[in-house]
DNA sequence: GTATGTTTCAAACATTCGTTTGGAACAGTT
DNA sequence: AACTGTTCCAAACGAATGTTTGAAACATAC
């Protein structure tokens, strides 16, 4: 149940193969293989499949969860309160946090970003439902606050932009290995996630700040 | 091979269970029972499943190319000539041109997003060979444009925004039906594709045309 | 040393998968 | 009528899947 040997290298071998192939393409044999343990270890230390998958992700969302209400108290943001950081701070937080997630491998981050991606594309219902409440209080706070820093859009407008935003993240990070590798054949520097955020950043920002298309062309 | 009453029932069945479901969750058992005809047909018309993913996939792009192809004629666009569309005509002629497909279906817009999200980000092997090189000319076209209309890009920069666009529309477009039932639960309108895809060009817009990031905080 | 609870392991389980088979049904031609 | 080529269909194939089993191995306590 709770540390042993076995459970982190199924851990550490799970979530690199899901980053890889995918959940549905990934069997038990696959990673029980990659991680030097016996097959049904998997069923005796998480019950499932499905629970392994879940299992991969709170490891990762737990010290997300807690890096983020960190910067919220540090800089002084409170949901009730009255104070309304910028956009810019707001993307800046999350970015940064999702950044210095804690992880074993070296490219942790990535892996984690690629399975949030597939988490939102790859249609499984049972890992939806478990992300949507695990993570319902984070995201409607990252809601709260995207509404206080654009009192200007309609409700409408803002539901989309967000969804764009969400979009240009989990699109980006689901790829960013690949892309990162066509970067570096053509040119020459090294694409790590952190110049990818830097990037990222001020194009979400002008994107969410955009003035509304007032008629159809 | 060519036309015939199964092929197109199965094709019919194959492309909504694939949008519902992805590829590997869909089996030939759901879309032949869906469809009606016997288990061995697939593999007698199409030769795999691999193959029948493709046919799908062809069914769309095919009217596609011709209708982006079609437009660049129309507004006298040439790829060697010295005409610079704006970056607004291109977005605007791209997601049109998506919005136009023919389909059999009432939702096959919709459909054919979801697919092309689930394609790029869902890592099947064959499918991204079979689309890179039957969509290799229309992309490029595409990264020609945007490198004439932002011209004070670098080459970096330009990459990364490129990528981010393209995670807007197709993780948008992958969870469109999701997210317009969200949408009309809460507020009132009806959203088509064509109302998103008017939310989604002027913020695309400003995020490719924003300033790049100076310094790093 | 014996007993107890936990972890490991090889083997088998039942299902489901994509694919193949061989003949029936059908259409068109000679 | 007899032949030919195409399409359909029930049935089976082998391989792979997630899961379960029951005994062995191990550790810890009495």
């Amino acid at each position: 149940m709770a540390h042993s040997e076995t459970v982190d290298r199924i851990l550490d071998a799970a979530e690199i193969l899901f980053a890889e192939k995918g959940f549905s393409e990934t069997s038990l044999r696959m990673i029980t293989s990659k991680a030097k343990v016996n097959l049904a270890a998997v069923n005796y230390h998480f019950g499932s499949k499905n629970a392994l998958i879940q299992a991969v992700f709170s490891r990762f969302l737990g010290p997300l969860s807690r890096l983020m209400e960190q910067g919220f108290k540090e800089k002084g943001w409170e949901q009730d309160g009255r104070s309304v950081p910028s956009l810019e701070d707001i993307l800046r937080l999350y970015t940064r946090s999702l950044l210095r997630i804690p992880t074993n491998h070296e490219n942790g981050v990535s892996i984690f970003m690629r399975l949030m991606g597939l988490a939102y594309t790859q249609s499984q219902g049972h890992l939806r439902r478990y992300l949507e409440q695990e993570y319902a209080r984070t995201f409607r706070l990252f809601m709260h606050f995207v509404k206080e820093s654009t009192p200007e859009l309609s409700k409408e407008e803002r539901f989309w932009r967000i969804q764009f935003t969400m979009g240009s993240v989990a699109f980006t990070m689901s790829s960013i290995q690949q892309l990162t590798e066509i970067l570096e054949d053509s040119a020459s520097a090294k694409a790590d996630p952190e110049a990818v955020v830097n990037y990222l950043v001020p194009y979400l920002l002008a994107g969410l700040q955009a003035a509304p298309l007032k008629s159809k062309m």
